[in-house]
DNA sequence: GCATAAATGACAATATATTGCCAATGCCTA
DNA sequence: TAGGCATTGGCAATATATTGTCATTTATGC
């Protein structure tokens, strides 16, 4: 049996993308994971997040234009929707949803999920 | 000054758009057009995709999780949403629109647009 | 502490999408 | 109709994101 072992890579990527409080890029989560443990390499990160990803701790969160961002799963559970602020690129979350979605579609047509990325400025950059 | 020529690939890439009803990845589009002008390269529909875009006459549509899409100018320019048939993988138009969805914002955000992707089952695959 | 195997990280390799290049083609004007 | 030049399309080249490889490091059970 293959046993899961506890590394500071792990922890800290783990710990990066917990505490984001929005969806993180895995450039973003390289970059800030870096801050504690410089040596970081890419290639871990990517492999730590589909481990992560196969573990069910974390969840992928794919926006339209831009590349996949990652949240913790017990997040990406609870139905929301996210904000890309144009300017510095990052993405929030955004809790509510408009409901009544189906009466949108045409006649035979099947809705099973649907994902609304609002865009314009963040606070900060407003 | 530059002419533009209307050549018979220029012709079957922009009537595949008009008339597809439906917003065409690359290879769709060349897939299609090569009905009317079999010699038809993908080098040829990238620079004309672009050409078109340039003149106004197509937009590009940015969808999670697949590549960019593209629809006449004119349908683009009425607001509308997508659905994605995630057993044919095409995507379609819809009408309507959720409207409020600046109070589902933050305070200090600012809302310039929202791009809304329905998911499911198209009524041929339902 | 030690042995062992998982994990890491550097680098090369791959996958995929798009573009550069250029000789050949063919649209358009005079 | 002929010539000029925009356009085409095959192929190589590039850009970018992700993965394979493997020697080295290191967490973990005993």
């Amino acid at each position: 049996m293959t046993t899961r072992r506890n590394t500071k890579q792990l922890e800290a990527i783990r710990s990066v993308i917990e505490e984001a409080g929005r969806p993180l890029s895995i450039e973003e989560i390289h970059a800030t994971a870096s801050g504690d443990v410089p040596s970081l390499g890419l290639r871990t990160v990517y492999r730590t997040i589909r481990r992560l990803q196969e573990d069910g701790v974390v969840a992928n969160v794919s926006v339209p234009g831009a590349a996949d961002r990652y949240e913790p799963a017990h997040i990406a559970s609870k139905h929301h929707h996210h904000f890309h602020c144009l300017v510095c690129d990052r993405f929030f979350d955004v809790d509510g949803c408009p409901g009544g979605l189906s009466t949108m579609l045409p006649e035979g047509f099947k809705l099973e999920s649907h994902e609304l990325t609002l865009s314009g400025r963040c606070a900060a950059c407003a």
